[in-house]
DNA sequence: CAATCCCTTACAGATATGTGTAAGGGACTT
DNA sequence: AAGTCCCTTACACATATCTGTAAGGGATTG
């Protein structure tokens, strides 16, 4: 089993459950329990320096901002610094996000080795992937269904960018003027009509409040 | 100090997280851990007919549904029910949401005793609450401002019946015509756009899509 | 019971939205 | 080099949105 672990979880009451659950099930010899995704990255250094490196990371995704400041605000970016940092450490997710496009895209590029959902099952679920990782194979909550995913579209840059300031109450004549005094490109009113007509069949959506509440819902903006 | 405590809370880390902070940090005789609105509030029963009733519920709001039936789907639903069933049960809410406007809504038509916010300093805070409402204070997490959320005004039937129907995509004109086919009242196109308008006031929205957006983004509709 | 307030409804006009047609240009194929 | 595909842009037209003004009705109040 791994002997040393680390755990980045804000949520004080998850952080203990999680690392009570690992002391009692797992035969873990060093379990660290962080609850910043800085310090957590700062461990992981000071670990790899020392030739000591952790074996395993457990993080969550979202973190609460509060009176600390920080550099990375996220279990992506966290991901995404260890990786570069440590390119062999194994990482696991444990999270509420069950959008599978997002959890994809972890696996795709961050190459994360495991993923499983916060719930009723989750401390469950959560010793079976950490063996299953220890054996060099991924996991990923039954519950989710990755592969359906596939069939729904990302958005784009400008998707996005239109997106962002229709939500804010902007007219597609005023993204357009935005964006040419901006100087982003493409900016013509027309292009903007046909990104969103494209987006109403892509997401079956019947006008903008349809398409803007629907994303809004799906956690996709 | 309460001497029965029952604790619903449906993630598994939280959970453990939770009743392995209660037995470490208050002297609780006897604390109940479920996973589930519905035999949260059996347990409740029993232990009232009994006549050994339960002093103390911790709930979350929000529970994932499963393969489980249920009757009672959230955390408002148990409270209600708790609070016919048990008049005098102290109640402490321990959960994600934080609206101020849901939550003040928790106090004033459930007569909640305490409202604990998860996050970095979850269990902290919740050892704080259950002592200052064995006292029969109230507690409320401090981040959250309360009393600024009192000039938003709550969403009446009318209102909400129109915003779904435009979330759903239709055209104020549709939803005129909806309603009236459904012989609901009011239903004329002027008195919908009128509505609409107050909220665009209440809300401080641009426009119907904005409107939307916003009300999806803090969890209203 | 008149004054007042608020809700409902109608109508009108300026803007904005949604959709179709069409032209030009870059990238890629054959 | 011609053909194809897709993106960008322009323009036009029918429809929808948003904001006024105004009139009538129910409820409350002094």
């Amino acid at each position: 089993m791994f002997k040393k672990v680390i755990l980045a979880e804000d949520f004080q009451g998850e952080n203990h459950g999680i690392a009570e659950t690992l002391y009692e099930k797992l035969t873990i010899e060093e379990l660290q329990n962080e609850f910043y995704c800085d310090k957590t990255f700062t461990r992981l250094k000071v670990a790899l320096k020392n030739k000591e490196p952790y074996e395993l990371l457990v993080t969550d995704l979202f973190f609460e901002p509060d009176h600390v400041d920080r550099k990375l605000t996220s279990g992506s970016e966290l991901i995404e610094a260890a990786r570069v940092l440590q390119p062999g450490l194994k990482i696991i997710v444990h999270s509420m996000e069950n959008n599978p496009i997002h959890i994809n895209t972890l696996f795709k590029e961050h190459k994360i080795n495991g993923y499983v959902c916060k719930g009723r099952n989750g401390m469950v679920e959560l010793v079976n992937a950490i063996n299953e990782v220890f054996h060099n194979r991924t996991y990923v909550s039954p519950q989710l269904n990755l592969t359906a995913a596939n069939n729904a579209v990302e958005l784009d840059e400008f998707d996005r960018a239109i997106l962002k300031e229709l939500a804010n109450g902007l007219t597609k004549k005023e993204v357009s003027d935005k964006f040419k005094k901006e100087n982003r490109t493409p900016n013509s009113e027309s292009t903007i009509d046909k990104r969103i007509s494209r987006l109403y069949d892509e997401y079956e959506a019947k006008n903008t409040t349809n398409l803007l509440f629907k994303l809004a819902k799906e956690g996709k903006i």
